[in-house]
DNA sequence: ATACGAGCTACAGCTACTGTAGGTTCAAGC
DNA sequence: GCTTGAACCTACAGTAGCTGTAGCTCGTAT
């Protein structure tokens, strides 16, 4: 039997975010010692290693939710598991152009800008006034 | 005189978002009608549009806080500005490179995957099993 | 005069945790 | 057996940057 704190340690998890998880039911109520401490074992290890990693690659808690459940049901198709996935990869690509319009913009404001004063910083102008700017970005999103 | 709707629509910012960037002080009080209903001028007019733009550019209220600070005092060297951006640009990359090797992983996982069953998901099998994978990553971080 | 859209305050909620305060339990060492 | 100190407990506040709601008042057009 593990205590939290040696939970945490195994998985690289703060204490606290297994508690966290615990109160939001993605991980579930544990045993307790006779003083009440929170008690582990194998499965619960199991279960927060597949949530630590999912979280590694970007997976939301609500994506996490439901690739355990359809983990749970190992007979099931395995085609919800792809559309999650493929879900998830359209939404960082999707991040990643929005963050590629924006190093572009950003890097040519930086290369445009050689004054000394404020008062004449490019960066500032096009700060000041959209319509100097080249990209139709609308929202940061990443 | 603009009411804080008339400035919203201008500005393309929701009427919540601007009593929130009265809140946090990022805009100034305004001035109000007999009644008590905010009015604004010229000024906060540009002031918002700036920091709109810079939101849409992916700037932190904090950075921007900073350059609207920088921006009042047009005598000064426009330095801090450039490295403000810069800081920015950084993180943008960093943001990147850090999706980047999310695309990679995810796109290695759904092509690996041609399971029919649950039980013989490869994608579920990645991340129940840190070593099978390839990369890596630590923190989502974007 | 009345209707109704727009404005007001105050507060809760979102994601995914993280940190703190103030108290209790566990395990090792003597 | 006793003490000590690390680890545990609950409950709540805070982070970024808004967004939405409830229940009210204001402004203005007809």
């Amino acid at each position: 039997m593990l205590s939290i704190g040696t939970l945490a340690k195994r998985t690289g998890t703060k204490v606290q975010t297994i508690r966290y998880y615990e109160q939001i039911a993605l991980m579930p109520t544990p045993g307790r010692s006779e003083g009440g401490q929170r008690r582990y074992g194998e499965a619960e290890l199991d279960r927060l290693a597949f949530i630590r990693h999912s979280r590694q690659l970007g997976f939301s808690l609500e994506a996490i939710r439901e690739l355990l459940d359809l983990s749970d049901s190992p007979e099931r198709s395995c085609a919800k598991v792809d559309a999650v996935t493929q879900k998830h990869l359209r939404d960082v690509e999707a991040r990643i152009a929005r963050l590629e319009a924006l190093r572009i913009e950003l890097q040519r404001m930086i290369s445009e800008c050689s004054a000394d004063r404020v008062a004449d910083c490019r960066i500032l102008e096009v700060l000041r006034d959209h319509e100097e700017c080249l990209a139709d970005h609308d929202r940061p999103g990443a």
